[in-house]
DNA sequence: TCGGACTACGTCAACGTTGACGTAATAGGT
DNA sequence: ACCTATTACGTCAACGTTGACGTAGTCCGA
């Protein structure tokens, strides 16, 4: 407490070496235990004390170990975030949501990539849940959810983005594509167009069909047809459709990189966007604005949806119920295509 | 070892708890120590014991603690990729490279954003040291390279991409761009272009130069015109030179983006391309395939360069010297827009 | 038959932290 | 003056795992 505390144990100071809660006790000439105290800001130690120790810290350069934390109070603050892709402009804006709002939470993100393989999902969510995280997000194989399931079953908070799974420790969160198509459609059918055809996902899980159900019972009398959701193939199925001579003066496309696949489709063939075929795609992804002409389509906020999952997720871990599921409002954005 | 070694300890097998070496241990009437071994294969038991164990582990679900084992062996399996920003089509396909790559080196990604912002990088990276992190991978804050050092320092192995710093403990991965340069202006050249001009980037750090002063050495009396990087700054920058009745028939733009601004910045003008001006761009983002006119531009191997990350980084903390910096090399893809 | 090597285990401590609990000193009320 | 709270600590064990080391039993060669 004199002026000749600094000479103390000069070795300690090595930053090569990480400093321990016992490094910076013995600095202070208190025990572990306070210095933890003072850490983690539990009271019961004098302002005095805090000072020095604080100073230690500083000294030393600690930083906690959050392994041995974690070890013992169960809390690794880590949360995983799963996709299918990453390389696709969807999901990376919806990690950006994720990742920051776990970010001011005080949580640090796991991210991890599935390529749609079910042998991955599951060797992804097993290492999660050695590496002890906190809480999944994760957009599930298409397929098959008894992967997801056992996890949450076996006590790990879960949410899944844009599906369904009814369990007591699995939180949904989704936008509301249903509104989405029907904006769409009303959108159409304001410009004029009456004989509506919709590009389809070929992959139809549960929860893809949710457009697709939604377009047939808007549009009894709608061409419907499914492709892979890929910018070659909405070229092609969008050809082939034209080929045939089927008659349609407004296209709504599962994706917009499928509705930018169409719009190429439909000039090569001679046609206009939208001049004679107005066209509508889905997500908004960045590329919409650019191209010629710009791709009107329904906009979906990713970055919101990645923060109302992160959101969710903390209620879920911090509660015994799980809470509702949410929806996020879709809007229309309308640009030269339609 | 009969038949009546099934209902022991019944309430072990409970799914809902997480199961231990002990518990494991018990069930089969070895040590854990023992369990240990055969979890990490380390010999020093009989295959008879081998199989109990493995059953046993199967049948309560055993997963190690990977927390409680970084602990003590101070090695966490992760490693963190540090990126600026993500809702971009480069950083996306890095990330798949990283992730991948560690994927199948048995290591976990954490992936961070920085938003280009210091205070939020040194706060990451201090968070990622807390967690235990084996390695870094990061593109670093383009004017501040001494918090990354700070950690590299204190024994935290880091590869650095797309940028030089000089320490024993990081590694530099880079894509050759000054390649990619020379190939986009002997391209031009080709295509019968003789006044070149360059959109280069605005904010200038270190390794953004690199492709200005490459690009300024090869074409002496070339026109070089700075803007920030996004569509709407390369429209704009373009739609200036133009109205400034500057002459240039060829352009090379900084990177994709910008270069789809200066394409339909042209074309605004009343000007076509490649007619009036060829136009190559830098990345090969997806979206410059589907572009109108499809995007000339310089291929970037962004998942090799994400998988080459990971090898180095394997490489720098398995050794005691640093290995080399590593060149990736890029590659000319011509489409209509040259 | 003995010694050395090898096999197949077990024991104990440690990694760095926090939960539970104990305690000396001081303050405050009557 | 005495009892009770409160403050400011300290002690100890535990989290789940692995490193270091110990040890019974077996095998094999001389």
């Amino acid at each position: 407490m004199t002026s000749d505390d600094k000479p103390i144990s000069a070795a300690a100071s090595i930053p090569g070496q990480k400093a321990t809660l016992h490094d910076v006790a013995e600095r202070v000439g208190v025990s572990p235990r306070t210095v933890s105290r003072v850490v983690n800001d539990e009271g019961g130690f004098s302002s005095a004390t805090r000072e020095r120790v604080l100073n230690a810290i500083n000294e030393l350069g600690y930083r906690p170990n959050l392994l041995a934390r974690s070890l013992i109070t169960n809390r690794s603050n880590t949360v995983a975030f799963v996709v299918p892709v990453i390389d696709d402009p969807f999901f990376p804006e919806v990690a950006q949501g994720v990742q920051a709002a776990a970010r001011d939470r005080g949580l640090t993100m796991f991210l991890a990539v599935t390529e749609g393989r079910l042998e991955l999902q599951r060797q992804v969510l097993e290492r999660m849940a050695s590496h002890g995280i906190d809480g999944l997000i994760l957009f599930p194989h298409a397929e098959d959810l008894d992967d997801v399931a056992r996890f949450a079953g076996q006590g790990l908070p879960t949410v899944v983005i844009d599906d369904a799974l009814d369990h007591p420790n699995v939180c949904v969160v989704r936008s509301d594509l249903e509104h989405g198509v029907s904006l769409a459609v009303d959108h159409l059918r304001e410009r004029g167009r009456t004989s509506l055809a919709m590009l389809a996902n070929e992959a139809s899980p549960r929860r893809k069909l949710r457009r697709e159900t939604t377009f047939r019972s808007m549009v009894p009398n709608g061409i419907v047809v499914k492709s892979p959701p890929t910018f070659e193939a909405g070229y092609r199925a969008t050809a082939e459709l034209l080929a045939r001579e089927e008659r349609f003066d407004g296209l709504f496309a599962f994706n917009d990189v499928m509705a930018a696949g169409a719009i190429t489709a439909i000039i090569d063939s001679g046609r206009s966007v939208p001049g004679d075929i107005s066209v509508v795609g889905c997500d908004d992804i960045e590329m919409s604005a650019l191209l010629t002409p710009g791709l009107t389509t329904i906009r979906i906020d990713r970055e919101r949806l990645g923060a109302e999952a992160v959101s969710r997720l903390i209620q879920l871990r911090d509660s015994v119920t799980a809470p509702p599921a949410s929806t996020l409002t879709v809007s229309l954005v309308v640009r030269e295509s339609s």
